[in-house]
DNA sequence: CTAAATATTATCATATTTGATAACTTTTGT
DNA sequence: ACAAAAGTTATCAAATATGATAATATTTAG
């Protein structure tokens, strides 16, 4: 049961350490599309509302706002997107 | 000859002024590009040396550095610059 | 001052994002 | 349980960024 346990553990660190290292490689899309939602959430909006302030459709926010989509948006889009949030886009380089 | 230096003075605080809405209004676009061509400066390299490390060309790289560049450039594309330049991309919403 | 180095500009092709629409799925509220 | 609300997915059209090339302009080094 013990040498079960073991492989299992070892299986295990190995997948936490393949998706720890996937996270890292897509790192800043990532936090960008979470810091998305978290905005989109505080200021309480749908994302149907969102796109109607943006003057666009939910779908199109639904696919900004998608870790499963791999599209890198532009610029100028995130600053609406923060605007209509109540934010500023700012950019840095670390 | 003091009416047209003042005629020229108001003139010239118009122009400000008006530069001044332009580049408040382009805040984020413009410190993106400040700091592009920071980071490169930095980092000693040359448009042309840059756009080798990047694949590119160096008309490419002037193109995203450009302040009468209209260009809203992709994530992707300022993470492989930052990359190329010794960063990582951050990107906040304030 | 001058040539080399560096950067800019224009143009067209290609790639990718955003716009728009509709169908579908999941979540939420009662 | 069920309908409405919210979110997702796919698709195609339009818009825009990037790739590639070449000519031109500006800056720099000697």
């Amino acid at each position: 049961m013990s040498r079960t346990t073991l492989k299992q553990f070892k299986e295990k660190a190995f997948q936490n350490s393949k998706v720890q290292e996937e996270y890292d490689l897509l790192k800043p899309e990532y936090a960008i599309k979470k810091k998305l939602i978290a905005m989109r959430k505080d200021a309480g909006l749908t994302q149907e509302k969102l796109a109607e302030i943006m003057g666009t459709k939910k779908s199109n926010i639904s696919r900004l706002e998608s870790f499963k989509s791999s599209i890198s948006p532009r610029i100028d889009t995130l600053i609406n997107y923060a605007k209509a949030t109540g934010h500023e886009l700012k950019v840095d380089f670390v």
